[in-house]
DNA sequence: ATATTTCGAACGAGCGTTCGATAGATTTAC
DNA sequence: GTAAATCTATCGAACGCTCGTTCGAAATAT
């Protein structure tokens, strides 16, 4: 039995991304405007319902996506789904609310980690987070555009302060001498399209048989190279 | 004088690949649909349509904009529209067939050029050819999983294929002890992210004051960093 | 018998597309 | 040189269809 004060994030990072879980906390934060009462008999409709928007929207847009694609797919009638949310856009809106909040929430620093992991640290939480939510986060990358204003700030503000995380740890290294770079933020806008880059391509990758882990080695060994 | 055989793609670039030029490649293919004779009128018009399509689609999405919304924003009437095509999704794939035969033109090699300056000019030229055709590659890239079947092959090929091209030189370097790694294939296929972020995030560069050739500068030294 | 949930037909709006009418340019006839 | 004839390009109202959304009816649970 071991302690561990672990340099990369362990799998209970896929419990709190699993569907059901995600499902529960987008009914309890429109618990207002759901209009189903009994709370596992929503969590099981909604997972239904998220997931096939997902799937359906990632193959051809979620606005090419109409309702009678999701009520059939789901096998609800179209009275039925509209228990869960009074527009499509307030659908759309429900997902990308989750998205957003659980990439700033995954992506917090342990405190006790020495700043030499810190960098590998978030980028394999970064791949880990995405793999255990491909679908959410191809949703809310090819989908952006077609957000309600107010949630395409959101999402904006998210991906900057993203950025940010990375930005400030490669400058902290910068400061300890551990790292050699003349524009952090730049380096860390430069990180930001490779991470992007497991879940918006995930056929590539997968075709070419690479596990998350793998991959994260080679980023993390990428923007090592370019930094010392 | 000087008689160039320059490392780097120069202003020519910006020439083949203006608007006018494209739109008579584009007529050129399509004579047989297109209904108007004289080429001058029917190339300034469909310089128009496609101005528009590209600038409204990639604020809100090829399906979401409408035929009419096409027909208000160039001043043409519906029927006028049809006169350069069969259908909406026609339309679609022209502009995305200008957009492959483009990036397939552009990024053979010079034949003289040292292998040692291959991956530089590429990147270089990549940048250069995406930079003069922002709105067309952000539109072949967002709307990709629209396509009709057959053209999606061709894209989902033509990605390849680029990738290939600079996986031979990093290929051809490692075989010349300028490079070192043990995966050519998997570090062009690093790369091409990169690439593709200085389009699909224009915006975030452009508000970083970022110019094509510094953002090629960064990106070479960030592969180059990798394979030293 | 009453309350709650589920259903799917119906509605108005907006979509891509067509086509006969119109306007304009070019050619022909004298 | 001009008028008539022909051909080309442009128009926009109209059509059939599908969309998101609603709501009274039907079904189920209490």
């Amino acid at each position: 039995m071991t302690l561990r004060t672990s340099t990369t994030p362990d799998a209970r990072i896929t419990d709190d991304l699993s569907m059901d879980a995600l499902c529960r906390q987008m009914l309890e934060r429109h618990a207002d405007t759901i209009k189903v009462r009994k709370p596992d008999v929503a969590a099981a409709k909604l997972s239904r319902i998220v997931e096939s928007v997902l799937r359906l929207s990632n193959r051809n847009g979620f606005h090419a996506t109409s309702m009678r694609d999701i009520a059939n797919d789901t096998g609800l009638s179209m009275g039925g789904l509209y228990a869960y949310f009074d527009s499509k856009e307030t659908l759309l809106s429900m997902v990308l609310e989750t998205v957003i909040s659980t990439a700033t929430a995954q992506l917090i620093l342990p405190s006790a980690l020495p700043v030499k992991d810190q960098l590998a640290w978030l980028i394999h939480r970064h791949i880990l987070m995405t793999e255990a939510m491909t679908d959410w986060f191809v949703f809310a990358y090819l989908e952006a555009k077609s957000f309600p204003p107010e949630q395409r700030a959101r999402a904006v503000q998210s991906e900057a302060e993203t950025e940010t995380v990375f930005a400030k740890v490669i400058e902290q290294g910068a400061n300890d001498r551990i790292y050699q770079t003349d524009d952090a933020q730049l380096d860390a806008a430069l990180l930001k399209p490779l991470l992007q880059d497991w879940y918006v391509k995930r056929g590539k990758w997968r075709k070419r048989g690479l596990i998350p882990e793998a991959y994260a080695e080679r980023v993390t060994a990428m923007i090592h190279a370019k930094l010392t």
